[in-house]
DNA sequence: TATCATTGTTCCATTATTTGGAACTTAATT
DNA sequence: AATTAAGTTCCAAATAATGGAACAATGATA
């Protein structure tokens, strides 16, 4: 149901919103638009409570619904997200540093942002082919196997992250993926002393990374950036040296969000 | 508060998710993070409320709360958008058409559709500079100053226009910026006639456009796709010139949808 | 074409959630 | 320290959501 096998979902108690989020979440994650009965079988409810739901989520524009009957994703979605990416501070700030990185490296690039269990990537800047937006843009990938997401870890104080990794469902996408909480903890802890990570074809067979963890000082966000590419190109050791830059972004990224913001966050 | 002087909120009555949506429109639309009392004003509700409304929307990563107790989007809305970009049939089927369209003129191309009073922008292909994503994509602009807004009304039945245009609050974006529903309603009938619409530097001065119509058979998506460029290098005749190209390349994308979807719809 | 099965929609008494005023806590200001 | 403003919690009353069942529309089958 969803290519990363993991969701974003997470059963709070939020009342009414709670449910349709459900919902939401329910239909965004889906491979292709789905019809009433698909959901009502997803979703469990009873038909009334579930075609008064949808009926709602589609009135608001949050869904849609074509002439077959089937339900989309709806279009004020990309309108709330074009908001929320333009006029998001970390990634304003970390912009040109990314496309720094991206020039002194010849590399891809990318910025992103712990969110539950997910990381969230929030920018990404490549060579010259043009960049398919949304391509990776506000995909959410699991923690525990890119590069970013165990950079961002290694940023949470010791009880958080045991929670965290408690909660955890391992999906082994190559023969490197972590599958256990320990070695991943062991690994996290290494990362916390060392200041940056790497995805040793953790996520992606093939593709390798070095990200260094990034934070506002308000711990709103907790992410990383990291450098990307194919494994032939990119060899351990070159990743190591590499680790050296990565860092040096990343705390001009950090020194700038205290210019920026001021000294109180 | 929105640069285009438009707005997506529409006070439907979806109970509690309507009220949601509206603070999450407030949030969304404002031009940077609001504090609790910002929005008390500017919502007009009992403090109890709007306080636990807002906790409900933070819960669900809809808003995010940083540490000076200022709410801005929130990253779950870039999850859900990338999503439903990813997906919708009506972008990936115009694509190739899109990419043909700018090499053989090798101006900017757009694609949009109509949603409620405005044009949400789902892909626009650019030359050889690296596209800022999200730049245009998923934007909302008005439907009465742009070239694909004029081009999606022109699909409307006589009466949904009349009613569309009787709730239109224009805003005069330049000197050529309808202002009107009258004239707009002439220019209108006249683009349905011959199938292609201009813009001609009706939203951003120095801008023009050529543009036309398309739409999928159950009227799901009705919008369209165009050509824009300075005004210095797209002069009028030319535009004129292009309006053959950009209704051939609609015509093949709406052909590739009936072959995609079949002929059902 | 008539019949049956499936899918989707509406209704309304019951149940659960939201509401909003006020009391309360915390932070900022004089 | 006193005062004001900002943010949070509480609970009886008002409102909205629920879910079972009846109803309608669609589509498959004989």
């Amino acid at each position: 149901m969803n290519s990363n096998g993991e969701s974003t979902a997470q059963a709070r108690e939020t009342g009414t919103l709670g449910k349709l989020m459900v919902l939401l979440d329910l239909v965004t994650h889906a491979d292709a638009p789905l019809r009433f009965t698909d959901i009502l079988a997803l979703a469990g409810q009873p038909r009334g409570t579930l075609h008064r739901q949808l009926t709602h989520l589609v009135e608001e524009g949050l869904l849609e619904l074509d002439g077959d009957g089937r339900y989309a994703p709806g279009l004020r979605l990309l309108d709330f997200a074009a908001r929320s990416w333009a006029r998001n501070e970390f990634r304003l700030i970390a912009e040109p540093h990314l496309r720094d990185l991206q020039q002194a490296t010849g590399e891809t690039v990318h910025l992103g942002v712990l969110r539950g269990q997910s990381i969230i990537y929030l920018d990404k800047v490549e060579g010259r082919q043009p960049v398919r937006m949304y391509s990776q843009i506000g995909n959410a990938s699991p923690c525990y196997c890119t590069g970013v997401g165990k950079a961002a870890l290694s940023l949470l104080p010791a009880e958080s992250l045991v929670d965290l990794l408690a909660g955890l469902s391992f999906t082994s996408f190559t023969a490197s993926t972590h599958i256990s909480a320990e070695t991943l903890l062991a690994e996290i802890r290494e990362i916390a002393d060392q200041g940056y990570a790497f995805d040793r074809e953790e996520h992606e067979a093939g593709i390798r990374c070095v990200a260094a963890p990034v934070w506002s000082e308000d711990r709103t966000f907790m992410g990383g950036i990291s450098i990307t590419g194919p494994a032939y190109r990119l060899s351990m050791e070159l990743l190591h040296q590499w680790s050296v830059p990565v860092q040096l972004a990343a705390g001009r990224i950090m020194e700038g969000m205290r210019i920026r913001l001021g000294p109180r966050r």
